[in-house]
RNA sequence: GCCUGAGUGGCGGAAUUGGUAGACGCACAGGACUUAAAAUCCUGCGAGCUUCAACACUCGUGCCGGUUCAAGUCCGGCCUUAGGCACCA
């Protein structure tokens, strides 16, 4: 409908004409701060899923500011990075024209949705006035030492030709480009974010993130609390340090693993007997890159130090040092201890380099007890190769199936004990021991001796050599009480049920180490302990104590390298002078402007593009006026984002980032939307940034953000994503040329659940076109009058509750439903009132304020809604005299009975007795008790 | 493997937090209006069973079990799925 465009056309001029959602500070009214990710403006132009968040935040924000609020809901572009600068390289045009043009795409987009943003407050973070203090800002890091110059090994993208964050390439591969990410050695600036790793986590408190945003930020960050032991080494006087979340263990460790870089390779290589093949492995596993390292190499390779061992500070042991690439450098200290009973990794290790496991942790089966009275027994699994059938005891109703068990003599050992009670109950005598299984702490009762008992127990695993037997010495009560019986794997894992010998049969064929809880064993003072906490926080006691170790934390995440070898991005402002070192350019030289050339290709070694550009490099030294190079990496993509909300508060200020007045004013974002795909990274260095200008006392708040919510994802028909390459990609325009702004808007917020993602239905979409035509008819039967009509008080009054409390709470699809459901009503009665249409209108309004401020002019209904205020709800219209309720017999509907608010529950019981499909139900039983619980249900327990 | 969520008709999804499961919308079917179609309006729409029809009845919120007068909702154990983290010691 053409006239839809120009209804929509219309009230988007008279809004900017008008100035409506321009704010200014205002210390009278309460403000409300709204922020919606500002999008790259990319040549794609907008996706249906930024409609999505638009438009709920400007539901929200358009309700808020009819309710009287001060709010700021502001707009810009985040325009440095590679898309640009990859159409400049293809055009040889600066990349701030492509940005220019995509720009004005974008805004025209989202100005044809009628989203309510204050343009007064745009900009980009292109603009030199705004890289200004981006620049400025990194200035304040490098001045407290935050910012510094590190050579290290980075992730490299060989295809975009740049030096890569952790955070930006996670998976192994380039967030931009998908292409696996190398390792090179460069110089980079970094920001130490590590530093804040716990104010991170703490700071989460003060905010009400999401849940699942909260999570995602805590695993990132990754704190491990655990402790730094020194182990010795034999051949010198020297320690080697691990970190280990685990000292309880340490008297089961049985190996050393240090990373392939660790420094005591090369210190101690004259030590190293092996130095060649120790080197080629190191060799090998750097050129693997992280991705192999880390996904897909999950077989364990390694090589032994030969000539090299340490000492496990608690007991003496001389162990062996491996490298393997399993030990990254980057975490902890670059080497563990391995303790292969109680760990996957170093159980997977020690089992190919055929090492000792020694189990410190016992399985704990059965339910401890008061005195009880110990013993240590054995437990026997016996499978015979040729029929591939285990020997058992079968006790029949006796206590069922077991393997062969008993109890050890004194001065007998575990295997002897096993051999002999195997020999004694069934006459096999040809075995091969095959394994020995974890030992298990097991509790039990004895009702044959009336006794709680407590043993230690040691399963074996034996292979039937050969068939030979020798004579079974049973008394005849014996013989009748038991049968030896071969049975298959099936019958075994189906009929031997007793704990501890299910339990020894699994951990028989259990090829893994065991990780849960469980008794301390092997451990001198620790014996016994069943509690982990309990066990490591007494070794960590004892390690203090002794002066070999302490409580360490540590935490996954790691210093920000802000440095990229790229055009497109700020200039790091800082000059290198050969005698003065790094010096930041003066605050009066700010902004450095990026020159304006017309090459912009990365380069092979590595070095930015503006390396090449003289005149950009050589410049002279702010400090002592000699000739110097200016810095020319330019900085990530994530700095104009880590502050860009503070910007919108005063965004034209050109004498501070934002002025005091502005601060104190706007506060916090109080409301931040963005999707899940920054839940972790922009999120995090956004904190980060605005912890550190708190901390510096430049910002009020530490921490920025009060919530934040993020949208679910718009799929494409048929539950896929939408992208280029399926063809099934929505363009905004599109739609709302043809159904208009407000349908799709409409659309989008009833689509489902804001927070989940959402599959795009055309139908769905005509659907919502039908009801705001609905909404359109309704008009052609108002009549004059200011109240309410009688017959739809009530309904309207509930919608102005239900529509105004989802809206808070993000649930715009029921809200958008209670509107369906009060216009059904409204269509069913003979006339309805101006003022019952005039407050529909400014309900549906925030949500589709086109087609609502048109109408509320044409009929005359009073000023544009835009203008006036939210309307309110009594609480007593809420309510109701009769209401229809549910009778239940045992539970089961069986009546609805209609009941007035002032029935007592009396009155209620009769009138579901008397309801005839309810004395059916209840005719011939006795009635046990009726609940009645007031205006909701009545239940009659008969039996 | 660990940490979060989620699982309800043909479909998108509701359900006042333990109280009539399936609101609202879509799709579909039947009818009205129309020369006809579109649009619009009315009616029906979880499965089964029964009936000329209606009333009624049985089952039903991923699966198994439990608590309760009452469970989509709470508890225990599984399965599936989406997302986050991951040789992080």
């Amino acid at each position: 409908m053409d006239n839809t465009q120009k209804i929509e056309k219309k009230w988007q001029k008279y809004w900017k004409d008008h100035h409506s959602f321009e704010t200014v500070i205002d210390p009278s009214r309460e403000k409300y701060y709204y922020l919606v990710e500002f999008p790259y403006p990319s040549g794609a132009g907008l996706h249906v899923g930024h409609v999505r968040s638009y438009t709920a935040l400007d539901a929200m924000a358009r309700k808020k500011r009819l309710m009287g609020y001060n709010v700021l809901f502001p707009m810009g572009w985040d325009a440095f990075g590679a898309p640009a600068e990859q159409y400049a390289i293809k055009n040889h045009v600066h990349p701030s024209i492509a940005v220019k043009e995509n720009i004005e795409t974008f805004k025209g987009q989202i100005q044809k949705l009628g989203i309510s943003f204050d343009w007064s407050r745009e900009f980009s973070t292109t603009d030199p006035e705004y890289y200004k203090w981006t620049q400025w800002q990194f200035l304040q890091f490098f001045k407290k030492g935050m910012a510094y110059k590190a050579r290290k090994n980075i992730n490299w993208c060989p295809k975009c030709k740049t030096g890569l964050s952790n955070e930006d390439s996670s998976g192994g591969v380039c967030e931009r480009c998908g292409t696996q990410v190398e390792q090179r050695e460069k110089e980079q600036w970094m920001l130490r974010m590590s530093d804040y790793a716990e104010s991170l986590i703490d700071g989460l408190k003060d905010t009400d993130f999401q849940e699942r945003i909260k999570t995602a930020q805590i695993n990132w960050i990754g704190k491990s609390v655990g402790a730094e032991v020194d182990f010795g080494l034999k051949q010198v006087d020297e320690k080697l340090t691990v970190y280990t979340t685990r000292p309880d263990t340490l008297y089961g460790v049985t190996f050393m693993v240090i990373a392939p870089e660790h420094p005591y390779i090369d210190l101690y290589s004259g030590l190293i007997s092996n130095m060649n093949e120790v080197i080629d492995y190191r060799e090998k596993a750097n050129k693997k890159t992280e991705f192999e390292r880390t996904q897909l190499v999950k077989d364990k390779t390694g090589v032994k130090l030969e000539g090299l061992t340490a000492i496990n500070p608690v007991n003496g042991k001389e162990i062996p040092i491996y490298i393997s690439d399993y030990v990254m450098m980057g975490y902890g200290t670059g080497a563990i201890m391995a303790v292969p009973a109680h760990d996957q990794r170093d159980y997977d290790f020690a089992k190919k380099f055929g090492i000792d496991i020694i189990p410190v942790i016992e399985k704990m089966t059965g339910v401890p007890h008061e005195n009880e009275k110990y013993k240590e027994s054995i437990v026997a699994v016996i499978h015979n190769k040729k029929t591939d059938k285990y020997l058992t005891i079968n006790w029949h109703n006796q206590g069922g199936r077991i393997f062969i068990g008993g109890t050890i003599q004194e001065g007998e050992t575990p295997e002897a004990c096993a051999i002999r009670e195997i020999r004694e109950e069934t006459g096999y005598t040809d075995l091969k021991l095959i394994s020995t299984a974890f030992p298990i702490n097991h509790h039990y009762y004895a009702y044959n001796k009336n006794q709680y008992f407590e043993i230690d127990a040691t399963g074996f695993y034996f292979e039937l050599e050969s068939e030979k037997q020798v004579d079974v010495s049973l008394d005849e009560d014996e013989k009748n009480c038991f049968t030896v019986e071969w049975v298959d794997k099936k019958t075994v894992e189906k009929e031997i049920t007793e704990e501890l010998h299910r339990a020894v049969y699994e951990a028989i064929f259990d090829e893994s180490a065991f990780t849960v809880d469980g008794k301390m064993i092997h451990s001198e003072f620790l014996n016994g302990i069943t509690e982990k906490q309990v066990a490591i926080q007494k070794m960590i006691e004892y390690l203090e104590e002794q002066g070999i170790g302490h409580k360490k934390t540590n935490y996954k995440l790691q210093d920000w390298i802000f440095t990229r070898q790229r055009f497109w991005g700020e200039p790091i402002p800082l000059i290198y002078c050969e005698d003065c070192g790094w010096v930041p350019v003066p605050e009066e030289d700010l902004p450095v402007l990026l020159p304006n050339v017309a090459e912009y290709e990365p380069t092979d070694d590595g070095e930015s593009p503006l390396a090449r550009i003289d005149e950009f490099v050589n410049t002279t030294c702010p400090h002592c006026g000699k000739p110097a190079r200016r810095e020319t990496d330019t900085m990530p993509n994530w700095a104009g984002s880590s502050w860009y909300w503070l910007r919108y508060m005063d965004p034209h200020n050109n004498q501070e980032f934002v002025s005091q007045e502005a601060l104190k004013y706007w506060g916090k974002v109080d409301w931040y939307n963005g999707g899940m795909e920054h839940a972790t990274r922009h999120l995090l260095y956004a904190r980060f940034w605005n912890q550190f200008l708190y901390n510096e006392g430049l910002v009020p708040n530490s921490e920025p953000f009060k919530v934040r919510a993020a949208h679910g994802m718009i799929l494409g028909e048929g539950g896929v994503k939408m992208s280029k390459s399926l063809g099934n990609v929505i363009n905004p325009d599109d739609i709302v040329s043809t159904y208009g702004a407000d349908t799709l808007r409409t659309y989008e917020m009833f689509i489902g659940d804001y927070e989940k993602e959402a599959t795009w239905s055309e139908q769905g979409l005509v659907g919502c076109r039908r009801f705001l035509d609905k909404v359109i008819r309704l008009g052609e039967k108002i009549v004059k009058n200011v109240s309410y009509s009688t017959e739809l008080e009530k309904d309207i009054h509930r919608t102005i509750k239900k529509v105004t409390e989802d809206m808070d709470a993000l649930k715009f699809n029921t809200a958008v439903s209670a509107l369906m459901i009060l216009l059904n009503k409204m269509e069913k009665v003979e006339s309805i009132t101006t003022k019952d249409y005039r407050t529909y209108l400014m309900l549906l309004n925030p949500i589709a304020p086109h087609i609502t401020e048109e109408l509320n002019e044409m009929y005359e209904l009073g000023s544009p809604l835009c203008e006036s205020s939210w309307p309110t709800y009594e609480e007593s219209m809420l309510v109701d005299q009769e209401k229809e309720i549910a009778v239940q017999v045992n539970g089961k509907v069986r009546a609805t009975i209609s009941v007035h608010a002032d029935d007592d529950n009396q009155q209620i019981e009769e009138k579901a007795m008397a309801s005839e499909n309810v004395q059916r139900h209840i005719e011939g039983k006795e009635v046990v008790k009726v609940i009645v619980i007031k205006g909701k249900i009545v239940n009659i327990v008969v039996r």
